[in-house]
DNA sequence: CGTGCCATTGAGCATGGTCAACTCATGTGG
DNA sequence: CCACATGAGTTGACCATGCTCAATGGCACG
C-alpha cells in the first residue's frame, strides 16, 4: 500500500536510536524476574545474555537454534522486505518467547532486536524437547506466551485492516498500554515507560511517519493522551477506548493491582 | 481505513454462502485423520462434532470452555467491530487448533464459522493441563499449531500492512496455497480447494471486494493463475511469487510428495 | 557547535474506497 | 420446467484517506 521505497537501504538497517531507550531506567514490577514462569525459565536456560538498545539478536532467516525468552526491557520483532519497507511484527516485553519451540522451523522468519537494553535466557534447541515434559510450569508458559502473541498479532490485524488511521493508532496504544503495565507496571503518576517511535508506531500500523505525527497530534490536542520519550500517559481512557472502538464491558482488569510506584 | 460501513446490520451476519462449498466433495490427503497428532487429539477429545458449511460454533465473547480441533472442512476465524466492518484473522484447516489452550482468557476474542461442511474435535477446557501433561504429543500438536497460526498472522500483517493491494493478494495466494496442500492435499493436475470468495479476501487483506476483484482480474488475465469456485490453479507459480516478493530460495517444499490425486 | 535523528507541518497526488449498475450461476417455489 | 430471488463477481466513474515530497524546528550526543 505504501509506495515510499527506501532504494538502497542495506536489508537490516540499523535500529532508530531513540535517545531516551538506551538512557531510561527501566521500571520493573516488582515481581520481575520472580514470577513461576521466571522460576522454570531460568532453571531451564543455558545461558542469560545482556544486549544494548539497538543490537540485533536475530536476523529474519537465521537458523532457528534456540528459544529466547525475554527477562527485562523490549525486544522487536520485525520482518523486513527487499526494498526496505519493513513491519514491525510485535513488540516483546518480558516474559514472551521469541522463537519456535516446536521445531519445525529452519529460520525465525524475522528478525529482534533490542529497543532498550535488555537481557534474556536462551534454551537451547535440542534440549527443548526435553524441557518441556520436564516442566509443565515452563510448557504452560510457552504455550501463554505464544497465545498472548496469537491474540496481539490478531488485535494488530484488525486494526491495521478495518480500522482508519486514527482508530488503529488509538486502539493500538490502548491495548499495547495495557500490555506494558501487565508486564512491566505503571509509574505511579499512571504513565507508562514507552520507547517506541512514531516511525515503529507507523511500521506497526502500515501508515507513515508523517500521518502518525498528524493522528497523535489530534490526539494531544483533544487532550486524551500524553506521548513523548519520558512515555505514554492517558489522560482520557474512555474517550480513547470509544476513538478506538473497544467496548469496555470486556477488558479485565485484574492486573491493575501489579501497578508500582517508580 | 475502510469507510463503508453497514449501518444496520446485525453484528454477527450469516456467512456468505459459495454454494460450491456446500456440495464440493472435499479431498483429504490420505492419512487425514491418522497423523500422530490426530490420534493424540482424537485420543484425548470428549466428543467429535458436525457442522455443516456456514454454521457459526463459537461467537467473539463466548466463554471459552473448550478447545477445538478441526478434524475436515474449513474453518473460519474472524472479528466484527460493530459498526459491521469485519476482519478475517485465518482459515483453520484441518490439523489446526481453535481456542486458548492456557486457561488464562474468558471469551475466545474471536467468532469461528465452518465455511464448508466440517468436523471438530472437543477438548473440555478443565482437562486440558492433564491431556497435555499426560501426552507429549498432543503438546507438541498443540504448540505446532499455535507457531503456524501465529506465523501465518505474521504474514497477514506484512501483506496488509506493507504491501500493495496486487501484491497482497499475490503473497496470500501464494502462501495459503502452500497451507491447504499441506493440511489437505491438491488435485492430480495441481490445483487446490479454495472456498474462499473475493469477499472473503477482501475482509482478510483490509481491502474491498470490488479492488479484490479487479486485482484477481489483472492475474486472471496475465495467466498467473485460476481462480473460481472450482479451486484455485497456479499457472505461473515463480511469477507469483515474484509479484508477492516471496524469495523461493527459502522455500521449502518437502510437502509435495503429499500430494494426492482427486 | 555541528551532526543526526525524531517530530512537525504543508501542498499535491495516487492507491484504493464508494456508489451504482449490471451479468451470471445457483437454488427455490409455483 | 420456468419465473424469480439471491448473492457472487464485474465494471466504471468519482472521490477521500493516507502517501509523497520537501522543508523546518528541536533535542541529544560527540
Amino acid at each position: 500500500m505504501p509506495m515510499r521505497v527506501a532504494i538502497a537501504e542495506p536489508p537490516c538497517r540499523p535500529l532508530p536510536q531513540n535517545p531516551a531507550a538506551r538512557s531510561q531506567r527501566i521500571p520493573q514490577r516488582p515481581d520481575a524476574g520472580n514470577r513461576p514462569s521466571d522460576i522454570a525459565v531460568r532453571a531451564a536456560a543455558s545461558e542469560i545474555r545482556k544486549v544494548s538498545a539497538g543490537v540485533e539478536i536475530v536476523s529474519e532467516f537465521d537458523d532457528c537454534d534456540a528459544l529466547f525468552c525475554v527477562l527485562s526491557g523490549w525486544m522487536i520483532l520485525k520482518r523486513i522486505l527487499e526494498d526496505g519497507r519493513q513491519q514491525l511484527l510485535d513488540v516483546a516485553l518480558p516474559g514472551m518467547f521469541v522463537g519456535d519451540p516446536t521445531g519445525r522451523c529452519r529460520s525465525f522468519g524475522y528478525s529482534v532486536a533490542a529497543l532498550t537494553d535488555a537481557e534474556y535466557a536462551v534454551l537451547p534447541k535440542r534440549r527443548i524437547p526435553e524441557l518441556l515434559r520436564a516442566s509443565p510450569s515452563l510448557t504452560s508458559a510457552v504455550l501463554d506466551a505464544a497465545y498472548d502473541a496469537l491474540n496481539s498479532a490478531y488485535d494488530s490485524l484488525t486494526d491495521i485492516g478495518r480500522r482508519t488511521a486514527l482508530e488503529a493508532i488509538a486502539s493500538y496504544l490502548y491495548r499495547t498500554e495495557r500490555r506494558i503495565r501487565r508486564a512491566i507496571g505503571c509509574r505511579s503518576d499512571g504513565s507508562v515507560e514507552f520507547p517506541l517511535t512514531q516511525s515503529m508506531i507507523a511500521d506497526t500500523l502500515g501508515l507513515t511517519p508523517e500521518h502518525v505525527c498528524r493522528m497523535l497530534r489530534k490526539l494531544k490536542d483533544d487532550g486524551v493522551l500524553q506521548l513523548n520519550r519520558a512515555g505514554l500517559h492517558f489522560l482520557d481512557r474512555e474517550r480513547l477506548a470509544d476513538l478506538a472502538g473497544v467496548m469496555p464491558e470486556f477488558e479485565d482488569d485484574d492486573f491493575d493491582e501489579l501497578d508500582i510506584a517508580v
